[in-house]
RNA sequence: GGUCCCGUGGUGAAGUUGGAGUUCACGCCGGCCUGUCAAGCCGGAGGUCGCGGGUUCGAGUCCCGUCGGGACCGCCA
């Protein structure tokens, strides 16, 4: 039907007939012998000087051929790559009309409201810049599978439909015709199917995996999602690492990001101890220094006696923070569970200005500005609490204070590693939570820990993290089964309850489980950073709202009742 | 389950102290127009101010409820 796309006529065509196809982007008019059409497809928009009697108008499907022709010098367009050339003698046919749409499909509609885009997602993805982003997608997923594929991985397909288990997520569930009352689970990951594929001799196994879980909705989390999936018999934690790191290298090389090519590793420990954070943004400094010492025997009661003090430099930002934000600050500081906030601005003359100074000592002055390298006009902010607290508050503040937005470079990758084995206590119980999930491995150094000080004891888990946001995370994995039976143990799990909701699973690796490890990752979120977008709704064709809806087919939906009889399944009436 | 923000012709916005569905830009329809490129000029149509209730002589505006959208907390082993 066509000889070329619309993105791609150049002046080196000029003189040849061809013939384009695509949609009226615009249409000017001048006069009943001239107009010119803008014809557009994914690729771009070609000019088309067309004879002004055709009724051709906003979004109509056209094919067009014409001759490529020079633009006069003064009418070239040199915003667009095909503004150097038009089509003239244009033989115009209607492959269709079209309603006037309910948008624009153009970068303007970029002001939308998200809700009218999602009804008419078929004219939003018309657009360039969701073109961009399915497109953007797409190379990457084909650049992660030809990385796993060079390094051995295999691609194995694991099912839709798989039994409940209590643990994690709340799982959306499936009836079951044939044995009604019972319920499939659709998979919030391929987690167990995996590990029985390093069971079964499957060596390195990867999937790009869709999971679903029903969870509330963000803009980093969808219901469902895609995973690349992988896991790796007789490996380390490197093993694991360098593997998933070849795959999302090639993923921002496919995306034409700059990643310096190497991914840095830091401990959990040292990214609390730095950035306040378990996923860091290292793309900017304002990093957490260690103020304990210099306060050791202060007369400041806010300060006196605190296990950990530690504080960033808002460098500059004096001036921008006025008593009302520095208040909202302090509000949030405190609703995360800090006892306060301190603030100092440092003056032209080197003084701090602050409700606080007059209780600091000339030593502890000196030493502060010593620590935070304070300069005039900086901003200082100290908090004084458990060392947890006092990272975690900081580390959020550095981040509302300093991170760029999502589309500014550099690409910086980062594995956190030795992440705790357990975090916290549950209420309930009284035992330790796992850090990951009960299958992780126990770091080698720490298991004689497990049962005198668990809450010390690290774990073979890493997170992957780019620029802030959590990409995925995974483990080594416990293959035998005395070291899977103490861990349950102190997670307060009875070998009957493990039999019980995990027996499937654990059963199968008495019969020679090698040693594995593995990883996921988290596609819609890779994409969307590499994409500039900070909302992974736009590098997804048909995501859903935050209520779970799709405005444009209203899924969800009742369902006939004979649907309901044939499943044994009787809908109670709404609440009151 | 909770906190905050938003809802006004097809789209995006403005709407003051409560005083007539008022305004602006884009789009749409018609007319003019031979070098535009978000073309330009002239004219026109288009509304349950999300919905329901309340206060008031009078509500887009104030109050309560509800629905929808978004951001976040909880939740996401």
């Amino acid at each position: 039907m066509r000889t070329h796309q619309c993105g791609e006529l150049r002046p080196e065509q000029i003189g040849q007939i061809v013939t384009l196809t695509g949609w009226v982007a615009t249409r000017r008019e001048h006069g009943e012998k001239l107009a010119f059409v803008d014809l557009r497809d994914h690729t771009g928009v070609t000019q088309c000087v067309v004879d002004n009697t055709v009724d051709v108008r906003a979004e109509y499907v056209l094919r067009v051929t014409g001759t490529v022709a020079a633009r006069p010098a003064e009418n070239v367009n040199s915003r667009i790559p095909t503004g150097g050339i038009e089509l003239q003698d244009c033989q115009v046919e209607v492959l269709n009309n079209a309603e006037a749409p309910p948008f624009p499909i153009s970068e303007r509609a970029d002001q939308v409201a998200e809700n009218t885009r999602l009804q008419y997602r078929f004219l939003d993805i018309r657009r360039e810049r969701m073109q961009r982003n399915l497109r953007l997608r797409a190379a990457v997923n084909s650049a992660i599978r030809g990385a796993m594929e060079a390094q051995g991985f295999v691609e194995v397909e694991t099912p839709m439909l798989v039994p409940s288990t209590p643990e994690g997520a709340r799982e959306f569930i499936v009836p079951s015709r044939q044995q009604p009352g019972s319920f499939y689970a659709l998979p919030q990951s391929p987690q167990l199917f995996k590990q029985l594929l390093m069971v079964a001799g499957i060596d390195r196994y990867y999937q790009l995996a869709r999971c679903l879980r029903d969870e509330d909705l963000r803009a980093d989390r969808q219901y469902e999602f895609m995973q690349l999936d992988a896991e790796m018999s007789f490996v380390n934690q490197d093993d694991v690492h360098t593997a998933i790191g070849a795959a999302v290298l090639a993923a921002a090389e496919a995306a034409g990001k700059d990643t310096g090519g190497e991914i840095v590793k830091i401990t959990w420990h040292e990214a609390m101890n730095r950035f306040g954070s378990d996923k860091p943004d290292l793309r900017f400094g304002m990093e957490l220094q260690e103020l304990t010492d210099v306060f050791a025997a202060t007369e400041f009661k806010a300060f006196a006696g605190a296990a950990a003090i530690k504080g960033i430099n808002a460098s500059g930002k004096a001036e921008e923070f006025g008593r009302n934000k520095l208040d909202a600050m302090t509000d949030k500081a405190k609703q995360m569970g800090a006892k306060g906030l301190v603030w100092l601005k440092v003056a032209a003359d080197g003084t701090f200005e602050s409700p606080v100074a007059k209780f600091l000592s000339e030593a502890e002055t000196a030493a502060l500005r010593e620590k935070l390298s304070a300069q005039p006009g900086d901003l200082l902010l100290i908090v004084a609490d458990k060392w947890d607290t006092a990272c975690e508050v900081l580390g959020t503040l550095r981040n509302d204070i300093g991170r760029p937005p999502v589309f500014e470079g550099p690409y910086r990758y980062l594995w956190v590693v030795d992440f705790p084995m357990f975090v916290g206590v549950d209420e309930v119980s009284g035992r330790p939570r796992p850090g990951h999930h009960p299958f992780t491995q126990p770091h080698p150094d720490d298991v004689h820990m497990l049962e005198s000080d668990p809450l010390s004891v690290r774990s073979q888990a890493y997170d992957l993290v780019l620029n802030g946001w959590e990409l995925g995370s995974g483990s080594i994995r416990i293959h035998q089964h005395e070291l899977q039976a103490r861990v349950f143990s102190i997670l307060g799990i009875s070998d009957e309850e493990a039999q019980k909701k995990f027996g499937f699973f654990l059963n199968p690796f008495r019969y020679g489980a090698p040693p594995h490890g593995g990883f996921a990752f988290g596609i819609d979120r890779l994409v969307a950073i590499l994409a500039g977008e900070e909302n992974i709704r736009e590098v997804i064709a048909f995501p859903k709202t935050q209520s779970g809806q799709d405005p444009m087919t209203n899924a969800p939906t009742a369902v006939i009742q004979k649907q309901l009889d044939e499943l044994g399944i009787r809908v109670l009436p709404p609440k009151a």
